[in-house]
DNA sequence: AAAGTACGGGG
DNA sequence: GTGTACGTACTTT
């Protein structure tokens, strides 16, 4: 007797962990999975002795032990006490109690129970796996009570989280959605509910609640659904409904389990990158998934194949990871192997940092190499990229916070510029964590190049994913919060990514190749008749003169690099627009770039870089100037003749603050302050839309109107429309030397014809 | 002129 | 469970 499927969750639960296997015919199975979670303490003696004492008046069981376990940093072996607690719910508990006796430390005790009972017994999310014991003949839905219980050993590996293919279990999912699709649904009106599984869609009205909370029910009912995907269910849709169903005193069946609540995470607005972010509460599932597209970083960039294939390796539950950073991801991933290494985790307090000092930020902030481009347009440009140069470089040159000047390896060759020195016997936690992420990204985008249709599609997903934990990884590194995350070690990092920059250089430019821009791991280069050939040929010169993978972008037809607004004639690193030799082209910095910018200014922009994208040479691209001149033109006029639609002309921003913290009258302020004031909630970090109905007014609530509050006689500031799409367009035509005032001109003349 | 506000990048 | 990145563009005071 024996249950073969794919772990699909686990939870603490009271008898051990809550184990959901999906089945091969798709049917789900709970299991209860006896674990008892493990943490370290270390201290004198007469403190470990109180220990016993302290978990015992705080009611929960567990057996202690002597052991010895690695410490991080020196790599030395440690006696420490290990705290097995019988009861993963108690886990919590135990820590606070041993958390609270003086001179006690703690290692490997603030790990979510998941995290804990993967690293321990070796099962991973969405793993293959046989389960001896259980009974899978029934079919149907087993009742919790009526689960058996099983050790870890019960499981057989069907598969490996280090496989790069991998079967997945067929999922059913349920899609909600609200009608319209707004920005944001709470700012709005009320909405018709849409749900629809296996191709059947059924449009819920609020106006009858009573009807709607049973027709979902007997939708779950009817197609067991092991996902519930959502727009918004996080932010707006699953407390709306939990909210309806309490008022007609019909419960939602949202959970497999039957006595069983949401599992829920507060709402949070905090600041990153200098940007500040709002995560919508959020509200996940027993026996089921809740993923809510529009609160799902991973999802939203590498959907489920990509969500999943992070949740392998990182052995973050799904629902969970949905609704992580990619930083939590790769922490995961690292702690992970720390366990299995038997590494002690220290104890990670949040605890406010003191500001840095001057000398301090110089050091941090210097990063990769960044060039001045040289303005202008340029034909006949090749583009060579390292590949994921950060992540290659920690992996090749063994960079991680243990590894930093050790004391084993006096004599290792040193870091260019800061002089560190890097451990040569003892391999670092970062690269290890790293190089197969590398491989597995390498391997998935040749099979995407081999695949078409579906498998490509599923290829794409999961190296995208894997691209981002890359990236992030090296970002990690610097993030002085982060648990294995050193200064030197991101300092490292960078100087050997300045070192290979200019090594690549010094390369190219004796073979008479001019560099027009640089950028971190990127360099564009032009020498007058080179071919594509010849570019490969160079950057085959260059990977051996680094020892790192470089290779050609792409072979420009023509490339402009585009001037300062704020200071006209100079370069900035990452405003540029061209056109590869293949007909694609790749666009920077730019207005089409920005989330901010008007659905109505980023179309036209995108429609005038369609008709240049169409030529092939710089002749061609003056020949085109009357067609982007004639897009203009159009759009101007439709402007005067109110023919553009609201939401076109809305404009999208993240707020930053309160609405009642902004201390000016910036548009954006005076819009959030007036959604508050209708009675909207606004939370630092979310986005709203407003649309510009008169810059210049002297009153601000004249100037500006939140999307949500527009009555049916709106009009819009036509003037200041104008004025963004000549920008818009003197960005692309300055180099061909069309200002704003010459446009002006030429749209001027045109129009007098017409009329 | 200075201060306030927002955004991109990576592929 | 995450922090004053940095440089540019633009508006408001």
């Amino acid at each position: 007797m024996a249950l073969v499927g794919w772990l699909f969750d686990a939870y603490p639960a009271e008898a051990g962990m809550a184990v959901w296997i999906a089945g091969e015919g798709g049917r789900p199975h709970r299991l209860t999975v006896l674990f008892a979670p493990i943490f370290y303490a270390t201290g004198p003696g007469h403190v470990l002795e109180r220990i016993p004492s302290a978990l015992a008046s705080a009611g929960v069981a567990a057996d202690v032990a002597m052991t010895m376990r690695e410490e991080l940093l020196s790599g030395a072996a440690l006696p420490v006490l290990q705290i097995a607690v019988s009861s993963p719910l108690a886990f919590p508990t135990a820590v606070r109690a041993v958390g609270r006796i003086p001179g006690a430390s703690l290692f490997t005790c603030d790990l979510s129970v998941p995290q804990l009972f993967f690293a321990q017994t070796g099962l991973f999310p969405m793993g293959r796996y046989r389960v001896e014991g259980v009974d899978a003949a029934e079919g149907g839905r087993p009742v919790a009570a009526q689960a058996p219980a099983v050790t870890p050993a019960a499981f057989e590996p069907l598969s490996a989280p280090e496989d790069f293919e991998y079967a997945l279990p067929p999922l059913v999912s349920m899609r909600l959605r609200l009608d319209g699709d707004p920005i944001n649904p709470s700012h709005g009106r009320r909405t018709e509910l849409e749900a629809s599984v296996d191709g059947e869609a059924v449009v819920l009205c609020p106006d009858r609640p009573e009807d709607l909370i049973i027709s979902l029910n007997r939708l779950i009912e009817r197609y067991d659904p092991d996902v519930v995907l959502t727009e918004w269910g996080d932010a707006f849709l699953v407390p709306r409904l939990q909210r309806l169903a309490r008022r007609v005193g019909v419960p939602l069946r949202w959970n497999r389990e039957r006595h069983q609540g949401l599992r829920t995470r507060r709402e949070r607005s905090y600041t990153t990158y200098g940007q500040t972010v709002f995560t919508a509460a959020a509200h996940m599932l027993h026996g089921r998934w809740h993923l809510d597209l529009r609160n799902s970083f991973i999802y939203g960039e590498s959907e489920l194949a990509g969500l999943l294939e992070i949740a392998r390796l990182a052995r973050l539950p799904v629902q969970y990871l949905a609704r992580t950073s990619i930083g939590t991801a790769i922490s995961a991933m690292q702690l992970h192997r720390a366990i299995q290494r038997g590494i002690l985790i220290p104890w990670h307090k949040s605890e406010p940092e003191a500001f840095k000092s001057a000398e301090e930020l110089l050091i941090t902030d210097k990063g990769g190499l960044t060039y001045q481009p040289i303005v202008g347009l340029f034909e006949g440009v090749g583009e060579l990229d390292f590949s994921s140069m950060y992540p290659t470089i920690m992996a090749r040159f063994n960079v991680s916070p243990e590894t930093m000047n050790c004391p084993c390896c006096p004599d290792a060759p040193r870091v260019p510029e800061t002089g560190a020195r890097l451990c040569q016997r003892r391999k670092g936690l970062v690269p290890e964590v790293l190089e197969p992420l590398l491989e597995r990204r390498a391997y998935y985008k040749r099979r995407k190049r081999e695949t078409a249709g579906a498998d490509r599609a599923l290829y794409q997903q999961r190296q995208t994913a894997l691209k981002w934990c890359l990236v992030c990884s090296f970002g990690y590194l610097g993030y002085r919060n982060a648990r294995f995350g050193r200064i030197e070690a991101h300092e490292a990092t960078t100087a050997f990514s300045r070192e290979m920059l200019l090594r690549a250089k010094e390369v190219a430019e004796p073979q008479g190749y001019r560099m027009l821009h640089a950028l971190v791991d990127s360099m564009w280069l032009h020498r007058p008749g080179a071919t594509c050939e010849d570019y490969d040929a160079l950057s085959r010169t260059i990977e051996q003169a680094t020892n790192l993978p470089i290779f050609v972008e792409g072979f420009y037809d023509w490339i402009a690099f585009l001037p300062s607004r704020t200071h006209p004639g100079l370069g900035v690193p990452n405003r540029y627009v061209g056109r590869f030799e293949d007909g694609t082209s790749k666009v920077r910095g730019i207005e089409v770039r920005r989330s901010d910018v008007p659905a109505l200014i980023e179309r036209t922009q995108a429609r005038m870089l369609d008709v240049l994208f169409g030529a092939r040479t710089v002749v061609e691209l003056r020949a085109a100037i009357p067609q982007v001149l004639d897009i203009l033109t159009d759009v101007i006029v439709r402007l005067r003749n109110g023919e553009v639609r609201a939401v076109d002309l809305a404009v999208t921003t993240t707020i930053s603050r309160a609405p009642e913290d902004y201390k000016n009258n910036a548009v954006v302020a005076v819009a959030a302050r007036q959604m508050a004031r209708a009675g909207i909630a606004l939370h630092p970090g979310e986005r709203i839309q407003y649309i510009i109905t008169d810059a210049g007014a002297r009153l601000p609530d004249d100037r500006v109107r939140p999307l949500a509050l527009l009555g049916p006689d709106w009009s819009c500031d036509a003037d200041y429309y104008t004025d963004q799409v000549l920008r818009a367009t003197e960005t692309l035509l300055g180099p061909l030397d069309y200002s704003v005032e010459r446009l002006e001109r030429e749209v001027r003349a045109s129009t007098s014809i017409i009329s």
